[in-house]
DNA sequence: ATGAAAGCGCTAACAT
DNA sequence: ATGTTAGCGCTTTCAT
């Protein structure tokens, strides 16, 4: 048989009140007698009363869905911030709608349309590769549809945004290095209008400035973050006349890909290249040599940019607060010269 | 300003006509004016009007929103196979939410009963490790909401599924092990009640006769899928006074746990043990040694089981199709014998 | 203490 | 060819 979902009418009919009168007892409105009131109770508990969600979304004009849009799926980078976002959200009674910019601007520019003609209550982003208008995000923003960014973050000035501190990462990461015996350093990173680009390479600089090492632009090269142009660079690096013997990825792909390059190349790591990435995927510690990785707080930055879209969907305005998480810096066999690792 | 959202009234008085004119002359009414519908479209689109989805599911009491339960977020194999049914979906203009079971039961019902109260037009659900009570499912059904399971399936005989042939992919996977040498075979799987479970244990089976090995009880070791309880299980197998020379996971996670483990006892993969999982999880190619793995079309399951659901709301009636996928074995070097890899 | 009515945005049957 | 009305399920103001 056909299971229609009980309404407050179905309520009121076979008790013979009003719909109002049924809509009052459900929320204990102290006017309806006591009486009354639990026997509606009873009645809507034991049919399994559910309010509607469409009805008291278009009576309030929200749906209790947030939108994420991330550049994919399918790292662990970013399923595992999803999976933080959710814990937090449905604690609320929030649905999220998530949707791939697969890298894309263009499908990224969609997404947004598609989520904001859901009437999304909040929209989290992570920026696609290649983002480089903000039109679309403006858009949201005279909807008056909250708005966190994180980890690939714009319009800094005006939004919430959930970051790491990069620069000092990858500054860390390359006087680690030098420590380690490294004296001609690289670093493979993405486009340069992201901001974890700019704040890496930032680093990095400061790095080599602190160890006495003159930068060398042949040292830090741009990919689109793909498999393909990692290894590409990784190709341009192991050519030069003087090869890097240590290098610094953007991310942890990056990294993988270069790693298959070098063992191509016949040359080892660490002994003729240390090794270091950011993300700390989840096979860093399967690949071999165990890869050397900032491990970003995935699970942290889901949640707090869940939290900063809650926050501003109570306080009905936009809030514009900068959340940096720590990051730990995860060293491992890649970036160990053999002869600094303790017998 | 406030950006309001336009509705069907604010064009209506803008042109002085009623609401229904403009409802009917946005989808190309025949009986209104060409003229005035003209008018009205170019007014509609000017003022980029978007029909309100809360209005419209009201009334026709749907949401376009897809249930996906899956035991976890963050493993390759399900995000991607998520990545899928977006794909699918989106195209017909359904969105989905996703909810993570966490691989518990409790939670499974948790998030069916929460999506049934969203009001989802079907859901999409691979089973959680230790769900074993399919009440939840008839509510679902009950309730007339479509519903299409994936890998992990029960209810085979009503409800319409996506799987792969898992029987004869471990029965080769067996012959192949038995072929480069393994006479002492093992197998860690999951719980008894998964069909995969079952349907992988019953493919070793048959590979075992197929070579001629008698079956080995304490060779056939169930987990509950986490890395913790796989680690305990070889453990076990590798204390056993004859050891396995060659071990089956019944998935790739499993197999991870497995290989850190065979390497802390001082064995070598392959040359003490082969090794071989189900899933194909990305870093199969980037652990040392490479993984020989069952590869699942996981894009196209998704994609299969998002057309499945379409299918049923369309035909407005449950549909019971099993849809079986084919995978491939991708064999490499954790399972294949030094001496009879080609030198 | 309870009910009637309006309205959220939209469609469709029913007027005119 | 266009307008009026009712109704999807709910809350809330205004009667009574």
């Amino acid at each position: 048989m056909k299971k229609k979902r009980v309404t407050l009418k179905d309520l009121a009919n076979e008790l013979g009140v009003s719909i109002s009168t049924v809509s009052r007892a459900l929320k204990d409105h102290p006017d309806i007698d006591k009486n009354l009131t639990k026997r509606i109770q009873a009645l809507a508990q034991k049919w399994n009363y559910i309010p509607n969600p469409l009805a008291m979304g278009l009576l309030r004009q929200q749906t209790r869905v947030i939108g994420v849009i991330v550049p994919d799926l399918v790292t662990y980078f970013f399923s595992s911030i999803i999976s933080g976002i959710e814990d937090e959200l449905q604690q609320s009674g929030y649905y999220i709608v998530i949707s791939s910019s697969k890298e894309s601007m263009e499908k990224e520019i969609e997404c947004v349309n598609n989520l904001l003609n859901l009437r999304i209550d909040g929209l989290i982003v992570c920026l696609a590769q290649n983002s480089n208008n903000r039109e679309h995000f403006r858009k949201v923003m005279e909807h008056h549809v909250p708005l966190v960014f994180f980890d690939r973050v714009c319009l800094e000035k005006e939004v919430s945004t959930v970051v790491v501190d990069n620069v000092s990462m990858a500054k860390d990461i390359t006087t680690h290095f030098h420590a380690n015996g490294a004296r001609t350093l690289a670093h493979i990173t993405g486009p340069k209008h992201l901001n974890i680009v700019k704040e890496r390479a930032e680093g990095f600089l400061k790095g080599l400035e602190e160890v006495g090492i003159p930068y060398d632009e042949k040292y830090l090269v741009h990919t689109d973050l793909s498999t393909e142009s990692a290894e590409k660079a990784i190709t341009g690096l192991l050519r030069l006349p003087q090869r890097p013997d240590a290098i610094l990825g953007v991310n942890d792909t990056v990294i993988f890909a270069t790693m298959k390059a070098i063992k191509t190349f016949g040359l080892k790591i660490p002994d003729d290249v240390l090794l270091a990435g950011f993300s700390d995927e989840f096979h860093a510690t399967v690949v071999e040599p165990n890869l050397t990785s900032v491990a970003h707080p995935t699970h942290e930055i889901g949640r707090n940019a869940a939290k900063l879209i809650l926050e501003q969907i109570e306080e009905e305005k936009p809030i514009q607060k900068k959340i940096v998480l720590n990051t730990s810096l995860h060293i491992r066999a890649s970036s160990q010269q053999k002869s600094t690792i303790t017998p």
